[in-house]
DNA sequence: CATCGGATGGACT
DNA sequence: GTCCATCCGATGG
């Protein structure tokens, strides 16, 4: 596995829906015990904030859980989802709370250490083809709550998207955010099968 | 304090 | 398709 280079503040200050399509083949990593975990994304969505009433910052909602979307670009946004932990990416400026959700990647190296963190036995395309698998086989959690993430242990990184085909479709699992729930932020690698079941 | 509900996942019918 | 584990923030008394 060749060396990992993060991606630095500049990639995330883009607008938020950019982030959320380059993000797809690129690489998230996190070094755990030693261990090097790298996943490649292949799918994403993004929630843009005060006018989106499926994001957690509509209406300029700012609660302890929230703080961390007005922060600067690059910072983890990580909260629970009944069992689960969910790993987004804030974006844009200061003050302004957009954030990018990770969804889904497949296994790329430290594939031993994730199968002990996920337990039980997957097939590649299920390893990791929802926002808590991928957490989980990550080993993230609301520990990683705030941390930079252009900086270890957990980064972005530039992978290969010269297979990807970036597919637009409706955000899953969005209820009651009106017209809201319809908008085209969510993006797949359409050349992956390890994404959410749902395709367009 | 009590209650509710959700950007989920896994087991099961 | 259904059920529910088990969490936190939000809301209301």
């Amino acid at each position: 596995m060749k060396q990992q280079k993060a991606l630095d503040l500049s990639f995330f200050e883009q607008s938020t829906i950019e982030v959320a399509k380059r993000l797809i083949g690129m690489h998230l990593v996190h070094e755990l015990d030693g261990v090097t975990l790298v996943g490649r994304i292949t799918e994403t969505e993004a929630y843009l904030g005060v006018l989106d009433r499926a994001c957690h910052s509509y209406g300029r909602r700012r609660t302890k859980r929230t703080a961390i979307l007005y922060e600067e670009a690059g910072r983890c946004y990580t909260y629970t989802m009944h069992t689960h932990c969910l790993l987004n990416v804030v974006c844009e400026q200061k003050g302004q709370p957009e954030a990018v959700l990770i969804r889904a990647m497949e296994p790329i190296s430290g594939i031993e250490e994730m199968e002990r963190l996920r337990g039980k036995p997957h097939t590649s395309r299920e390893f990791a083809n929802g926002p808590g698998k991928l957490t989980k086989a990550m080993g993230i959690t609301m520990a990683d709550y705030g941390h930079l993430l252009t900086e270890p242990p957990l980064y972005f990184a530039k992978g290969d998207n010269t297979d990807a085909s970036i597919v637009a479709t409706k955000r899953i699992g969005i209820k009651g955010a009106g017209s809201c729930s319809h908008h085209p932020w969510r993006f797949i690698d359409g050349n992956s099968r390890a994404v959410s079941a749902y395709r367009p």
